[in-house]
RNA sequence: GGCGGCAUAGCCAAGUGGUAAGGCCGAGGUCUGCAAAACCUCCACCCUCAGUUCGAAUCUGAGUGCCGCCUCCA
């Protein structure tokens, strides 16, 4: 099947064309980890699983590597207030964003590389910069990135070098030669943790470690890089100069970006305070609705986050899990139904490789549900299909208690012999005790814990 | 100021030239002791105006409103 991508740089969708045939290098710009996640970098990475998911599915072999950054301001900064080691605290927001990603259904990436880790790549590559002359020292020590000598900067972002002076502060030079040169190499500074490198001690700049990661784990040209759109300007414009004025190549074949989650119309952001994290939210509604709430809208498009919205979400998706238990032992279908199962299922692959549109994908999966339901075949197929979007279907495995269980078995002989004071009793009990629903079918009674 | 994006029912949301998917909510119905589930029916002149076309939510132009990037941000 024909993958179609919407790449940022061309600004149009092109056939998905992988440099190896059949197999896929997909790097996604990861977090800084000072803070715990919210809905915005959930967005990204429920989006990202599920193409990684999607290519997958459709045949692919793909190494997936989501970055770490390690090493920043802010965590220095937040590690400095709260009196702990950097590393200390960077460790905390990774165990916490591994926590948050496993309750999406996210799968672990191949690789997880941390900034601190790549030291020696991201020296070498700024030290190739500075022999080719892309880069050059300052008095302070720091070493800067010349944009002016790279012939296409700008072109990700569709910004001109010369608008870009107007905007930026005289006093924020500090040694720069043009006002969008980024520094490579911070010099060191009292109390911040350093490195050694051939300008000195210090640590690195943010761009770099992108470019040396991407290189040593996917190779000097990979097919996908993902991020936020706000990672457009200046990171991924940054990482274009810096790698492919070390390799010549071509550093990205598609690139992908999420639009924002907004909250009352505005991006949500950690600097405007309007964010919800992760956690947050997860102690009202599952990690699946909230993936499903996700996946709901097209991925390039804002996506208005609410709580009602979630648990909206959350309703649709309980309807799919419903039709995937009830069915789940139905017999196969055959003739009409089978036909018209192939022509949903091939319709929900048209959708997911049109630039992963899930949400007309999701509309499949719902007149695939109602297919099932009126046809009463198995529901293997959008159990499958659902797995493709990482939405789980399978049978709530976890044990209820003997006594939840006595109670439905004395409830459906009490409705039995027509005792319905008692059965009524005992549903009531059951759901306000245990949260489990008793649904009543003609022949036998089915349960469900309700999440 | 420069650049970019968006505007589809009460709500959410696909659709980018052929006469408006899907979900939620709501109304009615089938089934049912009740409940739940499931199914059926109903629920949109696609922001405005002008154009192109046999035909436009979809293309063009103008306008209005909202948002984003240009500084750390997913």
């Amino acid at each position: 099947m024909e993958l179609v991508i919407y790449d940022t740089l061309t600004r149009q969708k092109r056939r998905f064309d992988p440099l190896v045939p059949g197999q896929v290098s997909f790097y996604t710009c990861g977090v800084t980890v000072y803070d715990y996640c919210h809905i915005g970098h959930a967005r990204v990475y429920v989006t990202t699983d599920t193409m990684r998911r999607v290519l997958l599915a459709a045949g692919y072999s793909v190494r997936y590597v989501q970055n770490f950054t390690d090493i920043d301001d802010k965590i220095i900064n937040r590690a400095a207030e709260a009196g702990i080691e950097y590393h200390t605290l960077t460790q905390r927001f990774i165990d916490a964003y591994m926590e948050d990603m496993g309750q999406l259904g996210i799968s672990p990436a191949d690789c997880y590389p941390r900034a601190t880790e790549y030291l020696p790549q991201m020296i070498e590559m700024i030290g190739s910069l500075v022999a080719s002359g892309h880069a050059y020292v300052s008095d302070t020590g720091d070493v800067w990135y010349s944009v002016d000598t790279f012939e296409g900067y700008g072109r990700l972002s569709r910004k001109k070098r010369d608008e870009l002076i107007a905007g930026v502060r005289v006093d924020a030079m500090d040694g720069k030669r043009h006002p969008s040169d980024f520094v490579l190499w911070k010099s060191a500074k009292p109390g911040e943790p350093t490195w050694e490198s051939p300008w000195g001690p210090g640590r690195p700049g943010w761009h770099i470690e992108c470019s040396a990661m991407a290189r040593q784990e996917l190779g000097e040209s990979i097919d996908i890089h993902a991020g936020g759109e706000d990672l457009i300007f200046p990171h991924h414009e940054n990482e274009i100069c810096q790698s492919e004025a070390v390799t010549h190549k071509p550093f990205v074949r598609y690139w992908v970006h999420n639009g924002f989650v907004t909250i009352d119309n505005e991006k949500m952001s950690k600097s405007l305070g309007n964010f919800f994290t992760i956690r947050d939210v997860l102690t009202q509604v599952s990690g699946q609705a909230l993936r499903f709430f996700l996946l709901r809208s097209h991925y390039r498009t804002p996506l208005h986050y609410s709580l009602d919205g979630v648990k909206e979400a959350k309703v649709g998706l309980d309807k799919l899990v419903n039709t995937v238990n009830l069915h789940r032992d139905s017999p196969e279908a055959f003739g009409a139904v089978l036909s018209s199962i192939e022509v949903l299922k091939n319709r929900f692959w048209q959708a997911v490789s049109d630039d992963f549109n899930f949400s007309e994908a999701i509309g499949v999966l719902f007149d695939l549900s109602r297919m099932i339901n009126t046809s009463e075949v198995s529901s293997g197929v959008l159990a499958e299909l659902m797995g493709i979007l990482g939405l789980e279907s399978a049978a709530l495995g976890e044990s209820i208690t003997q006594e939840a269980e006595d109670l439905m078995k004395v409830r459906w002989d009490a409705k039995q012999n027509r005792d319905f004071g008692t059965a009524d009793r005992l549903r009531i009990e059951l759901l306000e005790r245990f949260q489990i629903l008793v649904e009543d079918t003609k022949t036998e009674y089915r349960w469900k814990k309700l999440t």
